[in-house]
DNA sequence: CAGAAACGGTACCGATCGGTTCAATATTGT
DNA sequence: ACAATATTGAACCGATCGGTACCGTTTCTG
């Protein structure tokens, strides 16, 4: 557990948001189970909103550097960002994804919260553009962003049926979209 | 504007639980656009849960409606269902799935919401596996799954965008995975 | 060791949450 | 016309929402 009260709260929020939303979070709760004081909090964050940035932002960070640590160990391959997420649905705490998720809870699209999560999956999308360029196909811009929809249907689909298997099912679509006519 | 105030309720609801969310939503504001009374609501619905269940129930029912004409009135291909997509994307009012929505929002995975969310998918696969079978392919199951894959995909996305175009971007996906050596 | 900074706990604020109850009114079927 | 039904509106409930102010204590730093 963290010393500073600034990083048990952001540890306590990111994980309470992600798994029970962040409308259905409280600030009481985020307190509670952080063991922070009510004062110390908004010492640190101007509003719940502004956790939520944080939070957001935080997470941007650490879901690429994770996604660019898998992808390398399985040795860089555009085709293996759906091995990694099919590592990521098994985790037992898996609840789709956290920019997703913030999207569909925060309906305005000109939000702050909106504009963050649109930004994290425009760098996903700069990176998988990078492993295709990488690995010499000419469409990689089209590519990458065909890409990203088969990851985040993937991600929504296992977040309804609960198994790692749309991670599979994605990659085989996206097999059949690398060696098509069309797209090579 | 319906006369009975059960059928007030739950257009009003449908309208707000889609644009605004389901737990942004608060009875009070259902009341007050729908020009219900307190009492009346809850002569129809034991809770506003009971409320979105009926939602949901009635929106399920309407949405494959509206699928299935869609389709037809574009010759049946199974690749038809992404231009209808496409259309849905562009409606101004258009903010996702509803579906899905309800299970982002709703965390826990054993509640009545989510059990209805997981078997609208569930009765939109079974369609177009049908759609696939109607054309004739062997691989129809399998590939009616990686359909909806790419239709969910699209729909998160076109939520992200704001434009239709991701309906097109799942439709290319979808030729090659058509047109694909292994799913022929 | 002393002063400053950060801290946890509590009381409190107005607003809103989902839900109950009761009275007055409008609509309906016979 | 009359009685039964369905309706709206408002008062009210305890709980919780995000947020502020204050107090006494701990912790770090010079």
């Amino acid at each position: 557990m963290p010393t500073h009260a600034r990083d048990r709260l952001l540890e306590t929020a990111e994980r309470l948001f992600y798994t029970e939303g962040i409308r259905a979070v409280g600030v009481e709760r985020i307190l509670a189970e952080s063991g922070v004081g009510r004062a110390s909090f908004y010492r640190h964050f101007a509003s719940k909103e502004e956790l939520v940035l944080a939070v957001l932002r935080e997470r941007d960070e650490r879901w690429r550097h994770w996604l660019e640590e898998s992808v390398t160990a399985r040795g860089g391959e555009p085709l293996v960002v759906f091995d990694a997420l099919a590592e990521r649905f098994a985790r037992g705490d898996f609840r789709g994804c956290a920019f997703i998720n913030t999207m569909v809870e925060t309906a305005d699209p000109g939000s702050a919260a909106h504009r963050v999560a649109a930004e994290h999956k425009r760098r996903v999308t700069s990176y998988v553009d990078g492993l295709l360029a990488a690995a010499g196909r000419p469409d990689h811009a089209a590519l990458a962003e065909q890409f990203i929809l088969l990851m985040d249907g993937a991600i929504v689909t296992a977040l309804r049926e609960g198994t790692a298997e749309p991670a599979h099912r994605a990659r085989s679509v996206a097999v059949a979209l690398l060696s098509s006519p069309s797209s090579g």
